[in-house]
DNA sequence: ACCCCTTCGTAACAAATGTTACAAATAACT
DNA sequence: AGTTATTTGTAACATTTGTTACGAAGGGGT
């Protein structure tokens, strides 16, 4: 565990801190498709990737979702800072991209590390930023785009997480992490198709212009 | 400025941060319709406000605008607090909602009171909590909702900032916010008032059932 | 090969939103 | 009061997105 550790973020904390993260952090691996935090769950710890990717969804009312953004390796969850910081409740999904090992740093280290800990502190913030960021991206992209912009942007963000220009993911799940329907992604792919940029197959599509 | 301070903030700060708020903070009086920040801009210190309301938008490539929420007495803007810890340029705009009171507070010594208040720290995370939540709040009114359902959140949320149930607005001004066009705005507003939640006059629209 | 289940393509239609155009109403100014 | 500029109402139409329905294609298991 400490080696992963160190691969992801050795350039970023101390020896000190790294030695502190490895005594008391939980490593767990999961599953692609298992969905770690809830709705309207309370957070207690935060998770720090070693390798993997989890998908950060919005929940409406009525159970449906919207993609927020992806986490990566060397990624932590703002909103689960948040959560446990603020001692809210989750207002996201968290579902893993693909298999997924992760160090979970329980509350009160994390808040101790603020004070002790320039580079946690950083990294914290730096954390918030890229969050922040995304969140506003989320948001041109909702906003300001059409669904065929959004298609696109959606799946070369999905290609580039799974670094494979293969998806293999279906027209429905697509049709869920952007909050449409099956039909509407349907018609836009094939158009995409015609237009020479993505390549469909069941169960996969191929991005042709990356 | 001392009492000001103190009236929005004493029961967050404790006397001695509260003091060196008051010797390095600069008191600044602010229009209503001014732009404090623009996009693509460096921010070198935070603001707190003590009276008024300002207005965040996201702006777009072709600098078409989207309203993502308003600050009030009491708040600070987490996304200037994020540049000035990232060193990033603004992402977003922000203007006057009404003549406004702040404290600039510059960015070595918002800084230097993470480390040294625990209460100015709990204030930093509390409100990237709140923006966090503003954020997707948004991103649900614009993912989730029908523009009429939108636009009637629009005009409670408007009406509680200017604690107004008449708001001084044209029907182009509220599309500029919604990024959405006059057109669309004069339909739907003619259908609530026939739904007799609002009453329309020129240059108003009185909310009859907040 | 055959059946079964999931996925995909497509048509036909409905609803929501965006656009253009123009007249009417209101406010502002001289 | 009369002129002007701004704001609003509305129609007519275009485009985008959503919905329903159904058949075809593909994959897996026996």
């Amino acid at each position: 565990m400490i080696e992963a550790l160190k691969d992801a973020y050795s350039f970023i904390f101390e020896d000190e801190l790294l030695n502190e993260i490895a005594s008391v952090g939980k490593l767990k691996n999961v599953r692609e498709g298992e969905i770690i935090i809830r709705t309207e769950e309370y957070v207690n710890s935060i998770p720090l990737l070693l390798q993997g990717a989890i998908k950060i969804l919005r929940v409406d009312e009525n159970g449906d979702d919207l993609l927020l953004y992806f986490l990566e390796r060397g990624d932590t969850c703002a909103i689960s800072i948040n959560c446990c910081l603020n001692r809210t409740k989750s207002e996201i999904k968290a579902i893993t991209e693909k298999d997924t090992d992760l160090i979970m740093i329980p509350l009160d280290k994390m808040e101790e590390w603020i004070v002790k800990y320039k580079s946690w502190r950083s990294f914290i913030f730096q954390s918030y930023n890229t969050r922040l960021k995304e969140m506003l991206d989320t948001i041109d992209s909702v906003a300001f785009l059409k669904m065929d912009k959004r298609l696109l942007l959606y799946l070369k963000d999905k290609a580039k997480v799974n670094q494979n220009e293969v998806l293999q993911i279906t027209h429905q799940e697509i049709a869920y992490d952007m909050h449409t329907s099956r039909v509407v992604i349907s018609r836009l792919l094939k158009k995409l198709e015609i237009d020479g940029k993505i390549d469909l197959k069941r169960n996969s599509i191929a991005m042709l212009d990356l």
